[in-house]
DNA sequence: TCCTCGAAGTTGATGGTGTCAACATGAGGG
DNA sequence: CCCTCATGTTGACACCATCAACTTCGAGGA
């Protein structure tokens, strides 16, 4: 048997789930306190076991702030996934612009709900071009691409273009003490790029559709 | 006399220029370590001086490290202010553009140059519409739509806009490990606002000038 | 069945930090 | 000339990360 499923309340001397157990209460400081805020002793304390009892599962304060990392990340692209697969609309042209357009929203909304993993997750970015976000703008921008509203010779550095608005517009809602959160203001970011796209093929910008309701 | 000018060397009770020494050596310390490495103890140690000597002119952490974002703020904003005044073109409408382009390559420079100030600096911003980063853009936006080049109907929000495509991207080449600086990748940001732009007036988009090189 | 061996948890120490309180100094005004 | 009080200092407390040495206990072989 795996030793798993230990008996509830049970304190036994070997905690039997220590490493799932730091890392969800990771996942629970950083949501509501940030990642500054993450201290290995006061986990350990959460978790009901002693100071240091946290090395045998990870290299130090980093190595799991790293794994919380991973699931602020996670957490984000499921949530993205699942609005970009909300865009149901028949015409070809106006579902990619939409889809375009999610992915931003589904980011910043997921940027002002989840601060604190949000930061971390994206701080602990390695490589841009090879990360989650980067790979699936790709693929919206392929698509944009594909149904004719964005010319091909528009279509290099498109990623980072886009990436760099909502992730600029989300540290803007979220740093510091005022809060920009302002729905308008993330709609003008949204058809500034819609436009500038359109205008690559020479179409002008019937208004872009608002968000879901 | 005002008691400055202390002279050199000379190991006086009172420091004479405490508040002055510890700021200029916190800018420092940010400026090649970032605002986490900053530690009050550190500080004293460096200034000759005894921890908690700081006390008797910061509240504490956090009041110091505002002083020395204050300061962050303001360089950020000269070299902004220099560039924004090297731009000299007489065609009124290029010299616009190139105006805004300006304001986001001396943005990203400074914060690829300085990353450790200028992620405190941001941080610190309290009020975004009152900060100064805002203020510039709107006087140059509104320099855009009174040469004809932006449409009056799409001024509004464009602040916030072109602010969060130039933040973004200045966010993601310093943060994590991997840096993306790619000049190509910020000419392509700087193009995709300006195009937009020139749409709303229907003005095809003439190639935009790139960096004064 | 028993025994051992190593993974998992514990205790203790070291050196770092911010911050409070009480004390010492000495420069400038009366 | 001396007194005052802003400016520095010393000491203490409570945190923290991390290293080293010790303890427990569960699983697998004899």
């Amino acid at each position: 048997m795996l030793g798993y499923g230990r008996r509830v309340t049970a304190s036994t001397y070997h905690h039997g789930n220590l490493r799932e157990a730091l890392v969800s209460a990771g996942v629970e400081v950083v949501r509501e306190h940030g990642a500054d805020a993450l201290a290995l002793r006061d986990l350990a304390r959460r978790v009901g076991v002693s100071h240091n009892a946290a090395y045998r599962h990870f290299a130090g304060r980093d190595d799991l702030l790293a794994e919380v990392a991973g699931r602020g990340a996670a957490e984000l692209m499921g949530t993205m996934t699942r609005r970009l697969e909300s865009v149901t609309v028949d015409d070809l042209v106006l579902r990619a612009r939409m889809r375009l357009a999610e992915v931003g929203r589904s980011y910043v909304e997921f940027a002002v709900r989840e601060p604190g993993l949000f930061r971390l997750a994206v701080s602990a970015i390695a490589d841009v071009e090879a990360s989650p976000p980067y790979l699936m703008l790709a693929e919206v921008l392929d698509d944009l691409v594909a149904v004719g509203y964005l010319a091909p010779e528009a279509r290099r550095g498109a990623e980072i273009a886009c990436w760099s608005g909502v992730h600029g517009f989300s540290c803007l809602a979220i740093d510091g003490t005022s809060r920009l959160d302002h729905d308008a203001a993330l709609e003008v970011l949204l058809t500034t790029i819609d436009r500038s796209y359109g205008a690559t093929t020479g179409q002008v910008a019937s208004p872009l559709p608002g968000p879901a309701a």
